[in-house]
DNA sequence: TTGACAGTTGAACACATGTTCAACCATTAT
DNA sequence: ATAATGGTTGAACATGTGTTCAACTGTCAA
């Protein structure tokens, strides 16, 4: 018959087997705080509808109508993907009359992409 | 007094208006499962666990054990993602008696790690 | 002033996702 | 065999997130 009462007390940590390389490995980690940022830029880039809208971006500066008619999706919901990439500074847009057009705020979002693109193409 | 009916029809799509532009873009396209591809690849590292295990990785061959103790993290949640990074074909695995040693697949989670930071450090 | 149109926004909803818990498998030592 | 230990897994839970809906702002034309 199998035991029943094993469930680790291993909750939020447990024996170390190799205490050398975890502590040679601690003193490499970068700060905390950067390793959030950097999970929270490739979370704007982990969602397929921003993937699309930058990569349309990256041919051409558009106006959120011709995004919304490219992508064949509501203004609502390509305006609030639009808010999410602004406040990750990876676009900016100028007004011109009733029309916004939106553009890439650098060339990172590119180098970015093609890193990306080697890795998916194997 | 304001209008109050005025909810779009545009659901789905709306009026076009630089249909040239449009469709030059829409040429230029990768293709739909690329772009998903690439969106997929990107959520990966879009959580702070994984990319402080990729972190460590990009140091060290580690145990589980080891990288639970270094995150402050159960065997379990970092077994868990673990799965996602194999999935991805990020890490690979080598058993040796009772511990599993994990280690970074190929060179591109470096350099797709790199491109992030620069951007994250402005 | 009024209406039309481009775009934004907040609330609501449905769905995705990370961690925990408990049980399990795999390997080794007794 | 049995127990101990490293690791995995599925279900449950709480939280996060993308789209929709409806209302709103801003700009322009009549």
């Amino acid at each position: 018959m199998r035991k029943k009462e094993t469930s680790d007390v291993e909750s939020s940590c447990c024996s170390v087997i190799h205490e050398d390389v975890v502590a040679e490995v601690r003193k490499k980690m970068p700060d905390e705080t950067v390793l959030l940022d950097l999970a929270d830029l490739f979370k704007v880039f982990g969602d397929s509808t921003r993937v699309r809208i930058l990569c349309a971006l990256l041919r051409a500066e558009m106006c959120v109508c011709d995004i919304a008619a490219l992508l064949g999706m509501s203004k609502s919901a390509i305006s609030h993907q639009l808010r999410t990439l602004r406040q990750t500074r990876l676009v900016k847009y100028r007004r011109e009359g009733k029309v916004v057009y939106y553009s890439l705020e650098d060339e990172h979002v590119g180098t970015i992409f093609d890193q990306g693109l080697v890795h998916v193409s194997e």
